[in-house]
DNA sequence: CTTAAAAAATGAACGGTGTTCAAAATATTT
DNA sequence: AAATATTTTGAACACCGTTCATTTTTTAAG
């Protein structure tokens, strides 16, 4: 089966090829300004080849999503270096925070835009993995506070979802520009300074 | 001066009545599903007159996104009827979160849409008056809240961009379907529930 | 009233978008 | 070398936001 095998790589490769050229347009153009027809010229491809590809730009934009969760899931994975859970769970806010403003069309992708959960809803596929499995990784430093003693009186799951409101809301207000309207005095580090916050109230739960 | 008084009158009018479409459809449809057409067909006028009272689509976005700050401020400013800070704040979140809620749409437009920012750059205005006057109101109740001797430690201006943060990043997460895909164990009270955990913690402080 | 000037409303046309699909080009098999 | 299967193509479609010469309506002047 050598040519069969081939082609299901070239077939692979070139699917590769499209979700990479994307990528580079979605972060030199951003998301909204970048077009089927830009990411074909940016691989030398044309349009038709994109679509047989993929159904549509919401599955490329679905792609590009899981991508970005593979990255930021990798991140966390390695925090479990830190056996401390508390600890992990301040260094997991941080992580978040850098990886959002290093990347932020891929962390509005990943987290705001509604292309990724519009395609989950055209094929009939489980649920959201890709945010079940990293929203996951929270809770299980959330519960391992818990066992520990820490967050005396509060629930797992609300809990979690709070935290990870806190740091998502910082992100996206300062991706979608509300942070820079809105004047702070300190405008450069006002979502680490906020984080810092958080930080303070939870070091003595 | 009268007839120019009436045509005045007129052409704010037809303005309104522009806005008072636009907002119909974008709540019915959505707003990505929302086309100047779509306006000018629900109000029986023609595109070119939608251009005549608006340079273009993001004037409308922003002038109804600011109809929905007048509302949300509206809410807020009543709140200034509970004396005590700390609940006050409290209340402020819940009546944060049920705007978000019910007016999803709306939200969406006041702080997760770059149009109104877009908009704000083109013309050469001062800030984000809207989101700068409504975050005015948070930090005064957290201003008093410290005064009275809450929240020992912590700093005014970030401390009070964490809460909006907070309470944002839940409004956010579900407007832009991210609660749907993560299946809690009570979806339907997650915010609630998540929003309780806040008030738990900052009760004590 | 009639007519000239001003103001308001129009919708065809332009360049762009995502998407489709018959046709062409290329690769594989016979 | 011919027949078949696969891959790639790009013109065409319906729709988008936007423009602007033209038409319609309103006001002012004779």
């Amino acid at each position: 089966m050598s040519i069969a095998d081939r082609k299901a790589r070239e077939k692979e490769a070139l699917r590769s090829l499209i979700l990479k050229g994307a990528k580079k347009l979605f972060i030199e153009n951003g998301i909204e300004k970048t077009t089927i027809r830009n990411i074909a010229d940016e691989i030398d491809y044309s349009v038709g080849t994109v679509y047989v590809y993929f159904k549509d730009k919401n599955a490329i934009l679905h792609d590009l999503h899981s991508i970005g969760f593979q990255e930021l899931g990798g991140y966390f994975k390695e925090l479990f270096a830190i056996s401390d859970p508390m600890e992990r769970l301040k260094e997991m806010g941080r992580v978040y925070i850098k990886f959002a403003l290093e990347n932020q069309e891929m962390y509005d992708l990943m987290f705001n835009l509604k292309a990724p959960m519009e395609y989950l809803e055209s094929t009939e596929e489980g649920g959201w993995n890709e945010g079940t499995a990293t929203f996951g990784l929270v809770k299980k430093t959330v519960e391992e506070c818990i066992n520990k003693g820490h967050f005396k009186g509060h629930s797992l799951e609300p809990l979690s979802f709070m935290v990870w409101s806190l740091v998502h809301g910082m992100c996206s207000l300062e991706i979608r520009q509300r942070t820079k309207g809105v004047k702070f005095t300190n405008p450069d580090t006002i979502l680490f300074d906020g984080y810092n916050e958080y930080l303070k109230i939870i070091g003595k739960l």
